[in-house]
DNA sequence: CTTAATGTTCAATGATCCTTGAACTAATGA
DNA sequence: TCATTAGTTCAAGGATCATTGAACATTAAG
């Protein structure tokens, strides 16, 4: 329970830092999928159809460390959150714009739709 | 004036990309003085602070690559312009977080301010 | 024509990125 | 205790990144 990994304060999330981490399709169909998710927390296992468990362990340490989402182990799990308070009040409207953009961009929110073909190539 | 470079069309524009290339400091702050200046277009000379010319030649291109800016040839100069309407359109809301968040954020935004001084670390 | 101004291209370099597999730790469950 | 589940750490590798200086191309100005 004294076992938190290292996150960033709020103010000292920094806009270049968020930018990169999110520049990275693994790491914004993370995210995508944790906002459609709601308040719900999801584990890092949830993600391994983006990649292998050392991949993903890779990708979700840096999302922690650029202050886009908590990570609260629990049992030999980990929690994973959306810090949409913290960034909303850093960067306001900013994380709601890419998730919305997201939805209308990336393949991986077609998931099981119809749509999911076309995007097979570039 | 049939030397146009290449720029990727609007519906070509892919946000992993344009946020990758904004997770730069250097061309985060080359677009928020693009955006800071209005609707008058810009030289690569006017950003030598941050970089050589090879430098800014580099990121600028980055930037173009992306679709973020445009780059049109005028003379010995190239004259660059954000593609504000075309990322509105594609990412509605999301440059103009951007562009304020870099507002609270960014040391460059700062310059010849009072506060420019309290950035030298970190 | 000569020179200056503005950028681009190229090769080289060191840094960072993303992925992989193997080995490992920690917690859970039979 | 022994095995399983969930994730981390490490070393290695290839790819991409950002910077530099030298050489170059193009346009403008004297």
């Amino acid at each position: 329970m004294t076992d938190y990994l290292p996150h960033p304060p709020v103010e000292y999330i920094a806009l270049p830092a968020v930018l990169s981490a999110l520049g990275d399709e693994t790491r914004l169909a993370i995210i995508a999928i944790l906002a459609r998710n709601g308040e719900r927390a999801m584990t890092c296992g949830q993600f391994l159809q983006f990649g292998s468990k050392t991949a993903i362990s890779y990708h979700v340490a840096k999302l922690r460390e650029a202050g886009i989402i908590h990570v609260r182990p629990e049992g030999t799990k980990r929690l994973l959150t959306l810090r949409r308070g913290d960034l909303e009040s850093r960067f306001p409207g900013f994380l709601d714009t890419v998730i919305a953009s997201t939805a209308a961009t990336l393949p991986y929110d077609n998931l099981g739709t119809p749509e999911a073909a076309q995007f097979a190539g570039e």
